[in-house]
This record gives C-alpha cells, sequence and structure tokens, in this order.
DNA sequence: GTCTATAAGATGATAGAC
DNA sequence: GTCTATCATCTTATAGAC
C-alpha cells in the first residue's frame, strides 16, 4: 500500500469511529481491525491515540471548510449565505445522525492533560466566529445589535442548537435558531 | 457506615470524579478507592456503572435547582432574575474550573445505547428551558421577540456559552451572552 | 515500512466467604 | 450488607523479526 494512503485509511476509519461512537469508546484495536492495518504500521505513523486524533480533527477542519464553500458558493446575498451557513449546519448533522459537533464532543471526552488537543478544538471554533464575523459585516442588516453583538449571538445560538440537536436527536433547535437569527437581518 | 451513607458517599465521589476527570475516563477502581467502599459493595447499592451514573445526575439535578432557589431568592425583578440566572451560571462555572455542563458533557461521551443515561439530560435539559420560560412570562420585555422566541435565544446562548466556557476555560461567551440578553430585557 | 507477539496494567462485573 | 479474590476482556504501547 502507498504510504501515504495507510495514513489516509486511519485517519479515515478512526475519524468515522470517533465520531459515531466517541473517541475513549473506540479502541486502536478496533481502528487496526477495520483499517486492515497492523497495529505496529499503526504505531509508525502515529506516537499515540492523541496523535491520531489531532490529525482527523485537522483534516477534519479542512473538509469542512471546503465543504462549505462549496455549499455557499452559488449563494451571493450576504444575508442568505448567513442562514445558508445554519443550513450547513443542520444538514452535517442530520446526516450524521445528531452526533453534535465533532470538536465540542471531543473537548468534553479528553482528559485535562491534552492541552494540544483542546488547542485544536479553539483553533476550529476561533476559524466559525470569524467565518460567521465575515458574513455579518457584509450584512446591512436591522442594526438592533451592533455588529460584534450580532456575529456573539449568532455563534452561540450556533453552539447552543448543535448541542441540543446531539441531546435530543433532532435538528429542532438548529432551525428555531435560525428563524431568530433570520429576524434580525 | 449507615446504609444510606453508603450510597450518598458513593455518589459524592463518583460525582466529583465524573465532574472532574470525565465518565469514561474514571473507573469503578478509583471511585472504591476514594470513597473507601468494598468492590462488592459498591455493587451491592448499584447494579452498574450506567446506575450510579443516573444516581448521580439525578442528585445533581436536584442540587442544582435547589442551589438556584436560593440564589434567586433575595431578587424579586424578573428582569434581573433573569440575568441572576445567567451569573448563576457562570459562577458555578468559575467553581467548577469551566468543565461545561455536566449533563452536556455526559450526553458527549455516552455510548449510543445508553438511552436512560440520555432521557436523564433531556429531563435536566427540559427544566432549565421551562424555568426561563417562566421567568420571561413574568417580564415586561421590550417585545422585539414574542416570548417563545426570547426563551428559546436565551436557552440557546446559554448552552452556547457553557460548552465555549468549556472549550475557551473561561466565562468571556458567557458575559457576553448576558449582556446580550439584556438588550432584550 | 510492515508485521506478530507480548507487555503491563486497567476495565466492569461476579462468586462466594463471613 | 460487607468483604476479598478472581474472571475475562480490553486498554495503549513496545520489541524485535522480516
Amino acid at each position: 500500500m502507498r504510504e501515504s494512503s495507510v495514513k489516509e485509511k486511519l485517519i479515515g476509519v478512526a475519524g468515522r469511529l470517533f465520531h459515531k461512537q466517541g473517541y475513549n469508546l473506540t479502541g486502536i484495536n478496533q481502528v487496526i481491525e477495520e483499517a486492515d492495518i497492523a497495529r505496529g504500521s499503526m504505531y509508525n505513523h502515529f506516537q499515540s491515540k492523541t496523535d491520531l486524533l489531532i490529525a482527523y480533527l485537522e483534516q477534519f477542519q479542512e473538509e469542512w471548510f471546503r465543504s462549505l464553500e462549496e455549499f455557499l458558493r452559488p449563494i451571493t446575498d450576504p444575508k442568505k449565505r448567513l442562514l445558508a451557513l445554519f443550513e450547513y449546519r443542520i444538514r452535517r448533522q442530520q446526516r450524521a445522525e445528531f452526533s453534535g459537533c465533532p470538536f465540542t464532543k471531543i473537548s468534553a471526552e479528553i482528559g485535562n492533560e491534552e492541552a494540544e488537543v483542546l488547542k485544536t478544538v479553539q483553533k476550529f471554533k476561533d476559524s466559525v466566529r470569524s467565518y460567521i464575523a465575515g458574513l455579518v459585516a457584509q450584512v446591512k442588516h436591522r442594526n438592533i445589535l451592533t455588529n460584534e453583538a450580532l456575529t456573539e449571538m449568532i455563534y452561540l445560538m450556533m453552539e447552543g442548537g448543535l448541542v441540543s440537536a446531539a441531546i435530543y436527536k433532532n435538528p429542532g433547535d438548529l432551525k428555531r435558531g435560525k428563524k431568530i437569527v433570520e429576524q434580525f437581518l
């Protein structure tokens, strides 16, 4: 097998399992078995399970934003783009059976000593927040709130909606959040 | 030891560890050792680790609302009571070193088959939402949003703020969320 | 680089003595 | 009801052959 495709396969399988079952409930054994790669090979490519986790998170972030850009490309109106960001998250949750935001989920699963993982999660959240701020800046909204406050509100309602989607296993709160945000644009 | 105090001690120790270290990262071994109770005794009181978890969550919910009522008792103005609910959560997060909402955290840690645990989490979230709705109903607010929408907004921003507190290990977003909510009251 | 065998310990849970 | 000894399995990670 190609050198890189071993890595890719491990990240792919591990990511799917981490996402679906949870990080702590997924053992290295299961990952290597389903990826059909030997234990030693895995540890040749990744120093530790944490290392594999971080590789997965970094790849996920890349894919997430790439896929978002694609989803928003046909939409030009900034208002509609902002609402489409909600829609993007709703659809991803539906496809993932409402497992919640993978980054948030991981942050709840890791131990207090895993500082690097937490930093990776923070980096993703920072990027999402910046993305929202960028869209808000382009919207000529109703000015009930400042740009900063509107950004904060949207970010928090999205985070809250994602948590709620995972807890109730439905997109209700995300959809209601989207509707409320719509009233401010 | 009194029959009930064995149970209480186990719930207390387990709860503290589940909260601080995470549920999956806390073994039964550590719980019984720190509680100074024999393995067999623990399984005499609780059928399983999941059983202990649910007992902890139920006790936590009881304590949480009892403590909230106490915190709000001196405040009469419904507006101030709503903002004090934010303050209550900020203070609890500060005391708990920003470990996030225990119920949300647990929902991210458990496996897909633990339906009863998820129901316990939902019950808590339902109660919080109802509590917010009750306060909103008493407020003569600025009517930018309906009571239902305002309740939803506050609930989602609070949930989002709690997640954010856990990820960034600071109360920034919870405080900013509180300020935004204030503008609607 | 890939593999198998194995280490060293932790996991949740049970059996059976007292 | 409380205890200790033990089960069977799983955990992450490493050593060393090829």
